[in-house]
DNA sequence: CTTGAAATACATGCGGC
DNA sequence: GCCGCATGTATTTCAAG
């Protein structure tokens, strides 16, 4: 972790980012480097707490969830229990994939949401989140299309 | 495609989301299914196009990316030309995670960028974001938390 | 780091249920 | 449809150069 990442090592994570279930053969040669080595890297980096773990992407819509929003969400008092409060019960939600505190006047958090459609938003925000303790406003967007929706990090 | 997903396929696509690189012997274990038919359903959904693929995650902070934002752009014409230039100057910024068009009056697009420090931001800002024409407003919120950052779609 | 070999574990197809 | 076995393949891992 001490150690800085050389031209291999960016390689491997770039490689990874993309194509997480390659194996290290193929990871190998897509690097130009043999077996050994490189598995040794991709195990150190993991170890190193560099690579945090595999996953597969599923498809949104063909799981029949067409609608994403952003919802910015603002408190009504500053103090850690409220915002630890908000934070556990959201964390029960499947419908929360992503929750940032955040800087802002008009905001507190900002959170990614998705759902089959309006109706389960409308579901969503009338049951669950205004119905939390705290929250004093949301303003919701909704994402009309994504032309960048990447996980990869820039590794450099 | 047309065919519903019952228990098992949930299962699979529930666990995948979590393991990407468990092999189809612990997957089948997982899920209390023996490996044939466990592999097959697999197989089926990558091709349905459920699965889009599968992704390592890097850990930022281990990167040296301490600071992620979420920037609002508004757009001076909303003329398709102007949009599409946009996005491809945009895809060509690796500190660019995300990029949604979305609803709002005050804002035409929503972006999720990450960056080693407020250096690294304001060079993105000044020598990047505010060159790109059209680009006609831009206000930033910097992420202080995030008590939920998943990747994982709820699936049912 | 590379090469090569050995052991392990894996994916996959087939017959039976 | 699922199970379990058998087979062939691929991968990891270790040693030596």
């Amino acid at each position: 972790m001490t150690e800085e990442l050389d031209r291999y090592d960016r390689l491997i994570l770039e490689t990874l980012q993309k194509r997480g279930r390659i194996t290290n053969q193929e990871l190998a040669e897509a690097i130009s480097l043999s077996p050994s080595p490189c598995l040794r890297r991709v195990k150190q980096m993991e170890e190193a707490g560099l690579i945090d773990g595999y996953v597969a992407l599923l498809n949104a819509r063909k799981l029949g969830l067409h609608l994403m929003a952003f919802i910015e969400i603002s408190m009504d008092k500053h103090t850690p229990d409220r915002f630890s409060a908000f934070e556990d019960t959201i964390a029960g939600y499947p419908e929360v994939l992503e929750c940032h505190l955040i800087t802002g006047q008009s905001a507190d958090y900002l959170l990614k949401v998705i759902v089959r459609d309006m109706d389960a938003y409308q579901q969503f925000l009338l049951q669950k989140l205004t119905r939390i303790e705290g929250v004093s406003g949301v303003h919701s967007s909704f994402v009309l299309k994504s032309p960048i929706n990447s996980t990869a990090l820039p590794v450099s």
